[in-house]
DNA sequence: AATTTAAATTAGAATAGTTCTTGATCCAAT
DNA sequence: ATTGGATCAAGAACTATTCTAATTTAAATT
C-alpha cells in the first residue's frame, strides 16, 4: 500500500453539513448523490466515486452514506428486501417505482394534505417518519 | 430419515385458497397466520409451526409463505431491510411500527379516500401497489 | 514543529435473511 | 401398482450489509 496525498476538498460542498466533518470521500458521495435523481445503491455509488478516488472501499461509502443519513444530509430509502437506494431530496415525498423500467420516481405530497386527514390513526399516536411506496406503470 | 404418517388435514381450514392446493405445511402456516395480528416473521412461523409440525424445515415455511403470498391469501410487509413479516389482512391498510414497544399495528385508510386526492402523481400513472409505513409512539 | 489523541479509512472476515440445489417423499391420475 | 409432477427437507450457497483490526489521516496539545 502506498502512502496518499492530502486530498484537497472540492470547491462546490462545504466543509461541514450539519456538524459533520466532510472528508474527501464523503464529498464525492454526497456530491454525487446530490447529481442524481435515480435513488443509486452503495454498490453504484461506489462503482462511481471510484473514478475520483480509485483506493476508496466499499465499507468506507456504506460508513459516508449512513453518516450522511445520520445527519439529515440525504436519506435512505428501501424497496421490498433490494438493497437501499439513497435520495438526496430532504423534502417529504413518497416514491414511485415504475415496473416497466425499474426506474424510481418522486412524488411530492398535494400542499396543504395532512397524513391525519387521510389514516385512521390510532389516538396519542406521534408520527415519526413516514414512508409512502407506489409500484405501477407510467403508460 | 423415517417415513411419515399421512398428515390429516385441519378442519377450519379449506383444502384450496385461490388455486393453491393446502398441503398440511401450507394450513399451519395459514392457519396461525389468520390467528396472529403481530405480523410475524418466517422464522417466528416456523418456531410456531414445529409444534405441530415438528419435521417442518425453515425451507419450506419460506416455500409456503411465498406460494401463499403468491396467491393473495397473506400479504409480505418489509420494514427497512429488516426481517420480512407477513400479515393475513388483505384489506388496503398501512403499518404503524410503534418504537416504544417494536408492536405493528395495522392502520385502515379513512374512507372515500384516494391516493389521487393526496399525491401530486404524474400523469398518465397505473398505481398497482401501495405501501405506507409509519414509525413513531404510542404516547 | 513534534507529539499525542481521536476520527476515518481500508481490506477482508463475519453475519444473517433468504434462496437455491438435490434427493426423498407425497399424492393425484392413469 | 406405476408413473409423473408437486412438495418437502437438509444443507449449501448467495448477497447486502456490518464488523474487526490495522493503517492512515486529521485535529489537538505541548
Ligand atoms: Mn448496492
Ligand atoms: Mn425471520
Ligand atoms: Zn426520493
Ligand atoms: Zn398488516
Amino acid at each position: 500500500m502506498t502512502t496518499h496525498l492530502p486530498h484537497p476538498h472540492h470547491p462546490d460542498v462545504p466543509e461541514e453539513i450539519n456538524g459533520l466533518r466532510m472528508t474527501r470521500q464523503r464529498q464525492e458521495v454526497y456530491r454525487f448523490l446530490l447529481g442524481e435523481r435515480s435513488h443509486p445503491t452503495a454498490n453504484e455509488v461506489f462503482m462511481r466515486i471510484k473514478e475520483a478516488l480509485p483506493h476508496v472501499s466499499l465499507a468506507t461509502v456504506y460508513n459516508c452514506l449512513e453518516a450522511l443519513v445520520q445527519h439529515n444530509a440525504i436519506r435512505k430509502v428501501n424497496f421490498d428486501r433490494e438493497p437501499s437506494r439513497y435520495c438526496p431530496n430532504l423534502a417529504e415525498h413518497g416514491h414511485f417505482h415504475d415496473e416497466t423500467t425499474g426506474t424510481i420516481h418522486d412524488v411530492k405530497f398535494k400542499p396543504g394534505i395532512s397524513l391525519a386527514d387521510v389514516l385512521d390513526l390510532p389516538p396519542n399516536t406521534v408520527i415519526k417518519d413516514v414512508e409512502i411506496t407506489l409500484r405501477g406503470q407510467l403508460t
